[in-house]
DNA sequence: TAGATTGTTAATCGATTAACAATC
DNA sequence: TAGATTGTTAATCGATTAACAATC
């Protein structure tokens, strides 16, 4: 009680930079404990990360009293601040829409479960894919995602259409009440204010590898 | 030749932010000249993206002189010099290492001649694969990688292979040759100073859309 | 000509880095 | 205790935004 005044930073808005590498952090804290490490310091952290000490404790002091004075940061104690600082300890049903090869990878690879995401419906229009499994769930019917949405609430959806049916299914998605979309394809959604878009296009990806590998002096993480 | 010493920023280094919204104003750029436009406006390009005009403008002032005061830029001039200012118009020979799922959607849907990539080789362990096509490449071992790569000059690769077998199939790729890795596996690769890597873990825009949606205030475009 | 819109400079804002006292 | 390392403030650096003269 007395403790809860002592965390000056930790209710403050997070900037997004801030919030982009502590969800990496994340990733390097597993590895770290799948290797048994318990205990972590800010240079350790940002040797594996790739960027310096200083930031990795300007990030870690948003999440409040993290570490400890002349011994780290407690691998597990910190993975479960930022999990919690990210909102991932609360349960968000997930959907994806189309069933495609990338669709595919998405709903069989990606361990929603551990991030506080359900994966709860997949849609597609193929009346030959319609009804057959992928992982734990049954594909149903693109026409359906408003209904399928609402029963489910779903509010996650990672967007793997063809880029001509984009936009008509962004649409299906924001009647069903998705608030936030991921989008994989090459088109700009148009969707109301309250909901949320993440630009996923992978060829960006590769350009930038490019760009990084053969361009860019001194290559970055971006 | 005269006009040569009229574009002062056409040489400096880019800022690797400017970089990342280069290659998306790319994307952006291809639907309206899909939709017949022939000239854009900072302001309309700012729209479509979800930035402000300003920032386009400071953006495209990196590439030299571009648009036409008063009027706007031209759609595929633009396009052209956003694609040379990346490296894009060089060509560059790419590989996929690992053919699930994931490398399968990257193989069969990613435009990589569009941009100065050429597919030039996929790699797997599973024997019963190897030796298949996948879109017009035969897959090939990965134990193979480093001569394949030395022969075909490979330049870029994506890494999507399991966890397990990460690390390993990096250090063929980088006796191949390769400068550049896409890495899609949640580990961090250990690489020489010469390699460029961009960590792509898919669960980590899952984890970031989550967090816009429900978290940040202002849902932000990162 | 008048309206529109660029190119560019200057001002603001925010993020990164450096430094160090506190303390385990 | 001495060494290590955090938490935090201050300084630097860089990126974004605003503003406007130039000009098509």
């Amino acid at each position: 009680m007395a403790d809860s005044c002592k965390q000056p930073d930790a209710g403050r808005r997070i900037a997004w930079p801030t919030a982009m590498r502590l969800a990496e952090y994340l990733i390097v804290l597993e590895e770290l404990s799948s290797d048994g490490a318990q205990v972590v310091s800010s240079r350790q952290l940002a040797a594996l990360y790739g960027n310096n000490a200083s930031q990795v404790r300007q990030d870690l002091a948003s999440l409040g009293r993290t570490g400890r004075v002349g011994q780290g940061y407690a691998v597990t104690d910190l993975h479960n601040m930022i999990r919690h600082k990210l909102g991932l300890t609360r349960r968000h049903a997930t959907a994806i829409a189309g069933c495609g090869r990338l669709g595919q990878a998405l709903a069989l690879h990606v361990p929603f479960t551990k991030y506080g995401m359900d994966l709860s419906a997949a849609f597609d229009v193929a009346p030959n894919i319609i009804g057959t499994r992928l992982g734990g769930l049954v594909i149903a019917d693109t026409r359906l995602i408003p209904t399928v949405c609402r029963e489910r609430s779903i509010s996650l959806a990672a967007l793997t259409v063809p880029k001509n049916s984009a936009q008509e299914v962004t649409d299906l998605l924001v009647a069903g009440g998705v608030k936030g979309i991921l989008n994989y394809t090459r088109v700009r959604l148009k969707v109301p204010r309250d909901v949320a878009v993440q630009n996923r296009q992978i060829i960006c990806s590769f350009i930038l590898l490019s760009y990084a590998a053969f361009m860019h002096p001194t290559p970055d993480e971006g």
